[in-house]
DNA sequence: TATCTAATTAGATAAGTATTAAATTTAGGT
DNA sequence: ACCTAAATTTAATACTTATCTAATTAGATA
């Protein structure tokens, strides 16, 4: 995801008149003059802002004779989000280094790590204690290459060395910030974005 | 949070310069002379931009005898798009009635309920697997008031009903779209935003 | 006080955008 | 072929915004 992408998507929810569309989208799909008389605008106006709606991929369109049904694509709508925090802390490494302190908590993952991993490096089971899980998906995620793109089969193969439910554990990955998918590839998100169990309550 | 906060906040995202502020604050706080430099614009520039961000919350300032380093405020980066998703999808319920159908998937329910919960209602344990844990969080999500803003400790006297790891459970409705937060209030998100596992791979 | 530096403000310009009325197009129906 | 309904395009207007230069302010120091 490139910075115009970012921008134009963010641009398309820049305006109260094209989310309050959404809003109504939300309720279900509507044509241009009942969302043009719903808003108090011209149907002019509402094909003006489905343009920019439907550049940042944000709404479907189905026709039925002359008429033309919006409707949410409440993917893009999360996982552009999504990628706004992904260009923002993929680049730079912080600049402070603050990796090399010995902290009180490593004894503690080193305990879960111990426990939940077999010595030869497989998981036995996932961790239900959403802390221990955490420490448990980092340590697989640390090992995935930073900036790669991953195939989803070639992402499940990697998480198969270290359990058969990779689709799981993929899904978890996404869930918590580790990786982030685009289209059909995975990448790893920088570790700022990573859920940290540490800020629990 | 209303129609106006979020539209600030995407208008503050809504500009590329803005956007590469950012990216190079989430290296290490910088000051305004650094910004311009990297940015090649002039120091008024980033000022202007500031502003924006300032007011959208996004970057947080302090000041060193002349000097001001701005950093990023990565709390209200995630947090405010996600109250985006909240605006869209809270107000409407969905047109179509579609609850009263009767689907293949409610058996699957109702096993892993019977399973997870004990006759007077309490959850033994999470599930592990997400499928089963997601049904067990929406079996007690549903239960919460649609529209409540409940406090902390409100919230987590429901969930003890339930189970006594509250903590866990809680940030799980978070994680998995069931809530939202807002300053020190937890609300129910609109169903439409709830992870479902009929959609996992 | 005078001076230096970083940041801000004020004013100007140029580019972008939201909206509308009027003309045009699209897809059917008679 | 003609008519109708919904949507789009065009052109114009008013409003917003990104950027700069030049002037000013705020804070610290000699």
């Amino acid at each position: 995801m490139q910075l115009d992408k970012v921008v134009q998507y963010h641009k398309a929810l820049a305006d109260p008149t094209r989310i309050r569309i959404l809003i109504l989208l939300a309720g279900g799909e509507l044509n241009g003059q009942v969302l043009a008389e719903k808003l108090s605008v011209t149907p002019a106006t509402i094909t003006h802002h489905a343009a920019k709606l439907r550049e940042a991929s944000l709404i479907n369109e189905r026709r039925d004779k002359n008429t033309i049904f919006f409707s949410l694509n409440p993917y893009f709508i999360r996982n552009s989000a999504l990628a706004t925090e992904a260009l923002i802390y993929r680049h730079n490494q912080p600049r402070e280094g603050m990796e090399a302190m010995d902290n009180p908590s490593a004894r503690v993952q080193d305990t879960v790590i111990r426990n939940f991993f077999t010595t030869d490096g497989k998981l036995k089971s996932l961790p239900a204690q959403l802390k221990k899980k955490l420490i448990v998906l980092e340590h697989i995620a640390v090992q995935l290459e930073k900036g790669k793109c991953y195939q989803e089969k070639e992402l499940n193969e990697f998480i198969k060395l270290y359990h058969d439910d990779f689709a799981t554990i993929r899904r978890e990955f996404i869930m918590h910030h580790f990786m982030f998918r685009e289209r059909d590839v995975y990448e790893l998100n920088p570790k700022e974005m990573w859920a940290r169990w540490e800020t629990l309550s």
